[in-house]
DNA sequence: ACATACGGGACCTCCCGTTGCT
DNA sequence: AGCAACGGGAGGTCCCGTATGT
């Protein structure tokens, strides 16, 4: 049955160019084109049109990141630890690709205006997603239920300004720096 | 002759655009539209095209905010309650312009590909020129020139994801928190 | 399906604007409503351009210069009669357009510089196409190989200029004169 | 005095650019910039705008070819010699300028309408002049006064059309066979 | 004589979406 | 599912001309 291997690949080549350049730089052309997916399909796979699409992509890379902090969690007895883990991940991703790939979802992010509710929407849950893992997270560890949505909130954004400052900067030092810094916050407030 | 208050007025618009849209989700019609300016001028103003602009656009946003942080550190006695302020500074912007107008050169940054040199050059002179100074200040206020600059940085990677959370999430609780935290963490590294 | 009418309607009126005016003086958007075109099928139809569009063009126009010669060679009995048919036919359209029709690829093989490649190529073979043509009937008629190309150089050279002569000078002298003295000296060349 | 050397060179660029590329595809600022003649003074010197540059280059160009027929014909005995050695001349600028340099009139004679009096009139009268020098010195070598025009003007078309064949096909051969076989007819006509 | 600022508009390219045929 | 023709319109660039001030 093969679920539309297609679709697939038009949403992984919109993740990776969106990504890199922003979803306004980005036309469906060079979409079917880099992808080399079938021009014809495009709206028959996402007949509301580049937006969908941008979703989708959203979606997936959120999806992608939420798996890391979730590797991440898994891999490191402690939740600071983790949070540098992160950070080091992305920071090897982020120079791996030349500088190039930063958050999968942050340049879409600021991109959208409100009007744009479907694209904006799907920006927020994945903030959302990742505060959310982080907060059981640190829940887990020992926060109060209110104070690790808060640290959560800060983890993210910390790390998302990382990313951007970062990718800016063609440096991996923010995220390093950020990185220890959260670390170091994180279990002066949670239990080992 | 007048200096040109044409250009000064298109440069205006498409920091206040490029700001909330994005450069590539920006058409110069819409510029001069929004702007009233005279189509004809822009090629004149700008031969560069549609960079020289974004590049003049980026560097008046980063004038911007490099006031808005001179100001809260010329108002705080301290570097600390001075962060704090500025993230409230930032919070009550976004909100007042209903979560659109986060930081100036963030959306640019983003969209842009490290083949676009001037431009993404003019995004890292702006987070540099911020770094700067709260470095200075940093060190003013009696921390190491060497931890002075990572502080910098991390504020400044803090307060940038913090806008782009806010503004996603249209709360200015990111911002708030991240100032705290800032403020908090700033105080136990720098003498009073 | 419908064999795309439009397309072709889209050749005719650029190879009879290109013919009058010349390729850079005759813009998309005149073509297209000269041609009574849509304006978005022109890309789709020549994704190379109006330089793709003009190459179709002068193939168009080449092609009925050799029709027109290929009818004044089937339409008499010796070479030189035909060149005389030729620059008669020539010199009625002409006169019949107000002395706007010349030649079908003087004008762009002008403007076209070795850069545009495929442009010139175009122009180059169908100047080649109509002297292979009288090269054949000369060879054919009792002309050496070597003397039949040659002879077919300068009876396409002469037309050509009577042809542009004519044109400026509203008169269409020039190509009786010419088409006089192409058979005068063909005839002394070939047997009857 | 002076005379305004830059008025001169403005009108040199114009004859070698409108020559090389037609006039509708050289800009004003393509012209002040290959000249490095100051922007401002180009409606100054030109108010009639680029046309009237145009008919001035025209003129220039056509001047310069009438130099060259006349050099021709004081520099050899017979008329039809002076042909052969315009051919020839000829042949060797075309060659000399890589193929670029052909008539210095009949690229934009060809782009010119009848609408635009003032530059086909230019070019009317370039093409006229060289007939009646070529027609003044077949009159004097013999020739009957109106036999002297018509053989004039099918010099003159010839030698244009061999330019233009011999540019489009990057080959002087079209120009020295036009010159070998006008220089025998002529030598038929008229006395030694 | 020259320069700078300015202005409206036209340049070609290409985008995104639809339609009807395989 | 896929395709190719199509269609309106907007994309950024740059043109040509004028006005105003040296």
């Amino acid at each position: 049955m093969q679920e539309s291997t297609t679709r697939d690949r038009m949403i992984d080549t919109a993740a990776r160019l969106f990504r890199r350049r922003g979803f306004h730089a980005t036309s469906w052309r060079t979409l079917v084109e880099e992808g080399e997916t079938p021009w014809g399909s495009a709206h028959h796979h996402f007949p509301g049109g580049k937006e969908q699409l941008g979703v989708a992509a959203i979606e997936r890379g959120a999806a992608a990141m939420s798996a890391t902090i979730a590797a991440a969690l898994a891999a490191h007895r402690t939740v600071p630890e983790a949070v540098r883990a992160w950070c080091r991940v992305a920071a090897e991703a982020l120079a791996a690709s030349g500088f190039r790939d930063g958050c999968p979802v942050a340049t879409v992010a600021l991109e959208t205006t409100p009007e744009s509710k479907r694209l904006s929407a799907a920006c927020q849950a994945a903030f959302e997603g990742w505060c959310a893992a982080l907060a059981a997270a640190l829940h887990a560890a020992g926060a109060k239920r209110k104070r690790a949505g808060e640290l959560a909130t800060i983890v993210v954004a910390s790390v998302e300004g990382a990313l951007l400052l970062a990718r800016a900067s063609r440096s991996t030092a923010p995220l390093t720096l950020v990185g220890e810094q959260l670390a170091t916050t994180l279990a002066a407030e949670v239990a080992s």
